[in-house]
DNA sequence: ATATTTGGTCAACTATAATTTACTTATACA
DNA sequence: TGTATAAGTAAATTATAGTTGACCAAATAT
């Protein structure tokens, strides 16, 4: 595992886990485990950001899964309140129809 | 407007609209226009891209229009059709919980 | 000028994501 | 050990995103 014991600071703990490798190509697990590693980096639980943000604990935990069935919305709130964002990347290169990425996230 | 004449390639014709500047904080219009961009570049139809990737028209132009109550999931699909995806930023900076990003997107 | 295509909207219906509540499992600490 | 907190799961209900089909208005063709 990529968990660490946590660390207290102000009387409460929570399990950290690390940050993956942002400059790896994107996928929704990635962004799952960024999501995770920057909430429990600020000792929060998922009761703390669901009660911020008015979003179910069930739907924070599929969003820390990498669960895609999930409202754009959800995801950039999350995403906001912890610090983190997207930015665009554009493939260039020619768009040949029939590949297919071999992450099969879908 | 940013949108200039389509040129003729295959018979068909589109409506250019041009790319966003992509080094820009990211918001849900600017992921709207980008997508919108990469689609008419490539000169296809809302309704190609519908029977590619059986998302509904109306659900297409939810997503072109910066919609943000749609699923990841077909974000994530009309994306990786297109050629576009994400990477992931972290805002390393300290968060002070009251912040509110001047995009007034939710 | 007329026809065709494309983008966009709308209403009714269907599919499914999200919530609530409760229960379980696991971790940390007294 | 037992207690408290947190993560995760599950079932039933509610809310809402998605589809279908029709329609309209601009564009783009012939």
């Amino acid at each position: 595992m990529s968990d660490t014991l946590g660390k207290k600071t102000l009387g409460r703990v929570v399990k950290r886990t690390e940050m993956p490798e942002l400059s790896k190509p994107f996928s929704p697990v990635q962004l799952a485990k960024a999501i995770t590693a920057k909430r429990t980096g600020m000792k929060l639980t998922l009761m703390d950001v669901s009660h911020a943000l008015a979003i179910s604990k069930p739907t924070l935990i599929k969003i820390e899964k990498g669960d895609v069935t999930v409202q754009l919305h959800n995801v950039l709130k999350v995403m906001e309140y912890l610090g983190l964002s997207f930015s665009l990347v554009s493939d260039d290169i020619a768009h040949s129809n029939d590949e297919v990425s071999d992450e099969q996230w879908y």
